[in-house]
RNA sequence: GGAGAGGUCGCAUAGUGGUCUAGUGCGCCCGCCUCGAAAGCGGGUAACGGUGCAAGCCGUUCGUGGGUUCAAAUCCCACCCUCUCCGCCA
């Protein structure tokens, strides 16, 4: 949620912004004609209701000394019904300049370029040499069926199509990465483990602003009307919902292991052989609570965060800069990072690095005092992963693949596996 | 899921239609007193919105949303949450 304090007295430098993510101008003007319209009334309504409030006592000043209050409790009737008139109006004002509110985006940050997908930034190219084989690398899907890692077969006999089981070994893994990542964000980089439910109310997957970035892609449950996560994302946002935080406790840090439901409607098809694109995945979030005048470095230090769990399991990413039409909706400013998968010859992308600024915290009602007594401000809320697991999974299993069809397991996951070296090797599957 | 009790200012409580501008105690802040402190005394102690150069003024908020009334913390309805007991259950 943008200020509308701010679009009142910054509007062309707003409309500007906008205008990077494609947003017309004129939807500014509108608001602005709404507010205008809006505080007018709201200025009519109030001096009236002070009217009506100030009748009250002396009606009943009059009323105990028996002396005849019809006058005023006509007056006071008058009053009833033409605020009741006015505040009809203004209610749909309200609501109208809420709703115009609610869908305008965040400002993007001047670094980001304007554009949609084609115009992100490389700006980082690839973290270290991509692995030369002498031998044709097999893509992951392959590896997981010969390995017994993974069965998307079973997974779609159980749920449908885009599930997967994991089996054996393969689960083993994904439960070793999820400690992986865990233990690295909470003694590496002082992140506070948080467990989450799985589900959240439409409350609150409403105050993050989910309902209108993944709306029909969540998968929901109409009887109780709880959503699944699509991402730990808006539960962390709302863990702090309506709170002012005292002072001294920023910055706040959360790192949070939760599973993913998304539908991916319309996605069928595309990109979505083996674990590249399927309806639940694992993924480990990190999260932060951030002074306004920390969030840039904050951004900075979390895509690092995220980079370090690839550089420990020693897979080549990149990182790149989204261009203005191409970030989340809450979002100032967004890094993606994308691990390179040697068997589908891609990057696919593990994180997306955001700050949000104060867009959710207004949104979700969140703030912070800097001293005792001091006036409320809007924390900057930023998000990353820490990453995805499938597309790891992947990259991993290609990356790390040898000739024999057997996988090397990085040394920094081999104490998480009992102490595996290869997969596919020994009774190790 | 059933029955009962409850949700009021940071915390604890009072408040059953107009004198509530929500009282009191605790906590916290400021001042007086003191060499300093404690005690004591005095004052202060929210958020949001509107308006104003400002001081301030006005409005809204007593779990949430509706309703009754000239007037609601107080009456009515629905919902949410907490606690106790019962049922069910990994």
């Amino acid at each position: 949620m943008l200020d509308i304090r701010r679009i009142r007295t910054e509007p062309d430098a707003v409309k500007a912004a906008l205008a990077k993510r494609g947003e017309s101008a004129e939807k500014i003007d509108q608001l602005l004609q709404i507010d205008v319209d809006r505080r007018k009334l709201t200025t009519e309504v109030e001096s009236l209701k002070a009217e009506q409030n100030r009748l009250g006592p002396e009606i009943a000043k009059k009323k105990r000394a028996g002396e005849d209050a019809s006058e005023l409790l006509a007056r006071s009737t008058e009053l009833k019904a033409a605020i009741a008139q006015r505040e009809e109006r203004q209610r749909e004002l309200n609501e109208a300049q809420e709703t115009q509110l609610a869908k305008l985006p965040n400002l993007p940050d001047d670094a980001v370029p304007a554009g949609g997908e084609e115009a992100a930034q490389v700006i980082r190219p690839e973290s270290r040499p991509l692995r030369e084989f002498d031998f044709e690398p097999k893509a992951h899907w392959d590896l997981g069926a010969s390995l017994g890692l993974f069965d998307p077969e079973r997974g779609a006999r159980l749920a449908g199509s885009g599930f997967i089981v994991y089996t054996g070994i393969g689960a083993r893994l994904e439960r070793a990465l999820i400690q992986f990542m865990l233990d690295l964000h909470t003694e590496k980089h002082g992140y506070t483990e948080i467990g989450l439910p799985f589900v959240l109310s439409r409350e609150s997957i409403t105050a993050s602003g989910h309902i209108v970035k993944f709306g029909p892609e969540m998968y929901r449950d109409d009887e109780a009307d709880l959503f699944f996560v699509p991402t730990a994302e808006p539960a962390l946002v709302n863990l702090h919902r309506g709170e002012i935080l005292e002072p001294g406790v920023l910055p706040l840090k959360y790192v949070a292991y939760t599973p993913c439901w998304r539908r991916e409607a319309g996605a069928a098809g595309k990109d979505t052989r083996g674990l590249q694109r399927v309806h639940q995945f694992d993924k480990v979030e990190i999260f932060r609570y951030a002074l306004p005048e920390t969030s840039g470095d904050a951004l900075e230090e979390m895509t690092a965060e995220a980079c370090a769990v690839l550089d420990a399991l020693e897979l080549p990413y990149r990182l790149l800069l989204l261009a203005a039409g191409d970030i989340a909706f809450a979002a100032a400013k967004t890094v993606d990072v994308e691990v390179w998968s040697p068997g589908v010859n891609k990057w696919l992308e593990v994180s997306s690095a955001s700050n949000c600024t104060d867009f959710q915290a207004r949104r979700a009602d969140i703030r912070f005092r800097r001293e005792p007594g001091a006036k409320p401000e809007f924390p900057h809320l930023l998000n990353a992963s820490g990453t995805a697991l499938p597309r790891v999974v992947a990259a991993l299993l290609e990356t790390h693949q040898n000739a024999d069809g057997t996988v090397t397991v990085p040394a920094a996951l081999r104490p998480y596996l009992g102490g595996v070296e290869r997969l596919g090797e020994g009774g190790a599957g």
